[in-house]
DNA sequence: CTACTTAGTGCCAGTCACTGACGTAACGCG
DNA sequence: CGCGTTACGTCAGTGACTGGCACTAAGTAG
């Protein structure tokens, strides 16, 4: 009777109530110290149903990932024809803030157990990875070089991943506002750049 | 009666054995078919001591990612005084080549391995993230502004990974080869960075 | 040669993440 | 109302990983 009967049976509720769940228990006892059976307590589930909704006890707070991976792939894929590859980064990265501008509420505890949980470190770096490796693809898709998608999309990201973190460090300003910041200093970075140098196969 | 009595009981020993079951069996059946204790018959060790050398299964592949952190950090404290960000972290890359060039036995099936599981991956990427971070504050150590710091050691990184990458697809060449290529790729990317833009903060 | 110390190991019991199989309750539709 | 589909509960397992304790092979001091 845990399970409240005025709710429908949607699937999508019990996911979100997972999810909700699983945050507040890693933030008060830690993600090692929380069970997945507890999390599904709290949640008012079963156990084996919180393995049917995310496919490890890490999976629960990355969830929407693939939206922004897609949401940034379709940016790219629709920015002005005329843009130079850092430039077609920028446009799309600026037009996705709103996904995390508006998530922020849930994005920032997020954020906090992410940072301080190895675990869970690791699994944001490898949904950064895929993010990353879809960006380079759909720049490959408008003709920019292997080599260069690749870099050009670490690089980029390097660049938004530094914005969000001063967003986090410091809301007075837009997370938009540090983005240009971040693009600004790779700029300078760029002008810094070891020369053109022999090299010994040419 | 599965150890040698010959073999001295070094600890090292036990875990190189460790290592090369590891990665044999990873290779034959696979990392997810494959469980601790049949590692540790193959190096006729208790399952038990697999962790007292291993804190998990995937740490066996790991080992060394320490050394080079601290290689590169000491090349980056080591190089030049005039030399700006990114040409430090050519000359800090050149100086560590060695350490891949000699270990490619023992690199390349090791690539291979990690390249088609998942889980590997994520970790590499944990690795890669731990010794990006240790190179940008050897940055900072040399003055170099902190955002500047991170930005610079992503993309140097980028930049080595795909030269590394090249080096595997393409062994005609050598690493350094490859390395400067990346590198001038990566001055080719700069010359088209966006330019300046005013920011609503300003 | 003995006693003491230290490191590396074997063995055992236990927790917990995760999975497969099977039965059941809640819908959606004709 | 019957009926298929979907989401869920329950149970029994496998395997990664841990703590505790005893043992054995060194080295070291006396």
């Amino acid at each position: 009777m845990r399970y409240p009967r005025r709710v429908p049976r949607s699937g999508a509720e019990a996911r979100r109530r997972l999810q909700q769940a699983a945050l507040e228990l890693y933030r008060e006892r830690g993600f090692d110290q929380t069970t997945t059976a507890e999390i599904a307590a709290r949640a008012g589930v079963n156990e084996r149903t919180f393995f049917r909704h995310f496919p490890d006890k890490r999976e629960v707070l990355f969830d929407g990932e693939a939206d922004l991976r897609a949401a940034l792939a379709r940016a790219v894929a629709e920015a002005p024809a005329d843009l130079q590859p850092l430039e077609i980064l920028l446009f799309a990265f600026r037009k996705v803030e709103r996904i995390l501008e508006d998530n922020r509420p849930f994005a920032e505890p997020r954020l906090h157990v992410i940072a301080v949980t190895p675990a869970l470190r690791e699994r944001d770096l490898a949904k950064t990875a895929s993010i990353t490796e879809a960006v380079a693809e759909a720049l490959r898709r408008r003709g920019v070089t292997d080599r260069l998608a690749g870099l050009a999309a670490h690089t980029g990201w390097a660049a938004f991943h530094q914005a969000i973190q001063s967003w986090i460090d410091d809301s007075s300003q837009s997370l938009d506002a540090h983005l240009l910041q971040a693009f600004d200093d790779l700029r300078a970075l760029s002008a810094t750049a070891p020369p053109a140098q022999a090299r010994p196969g040419d």
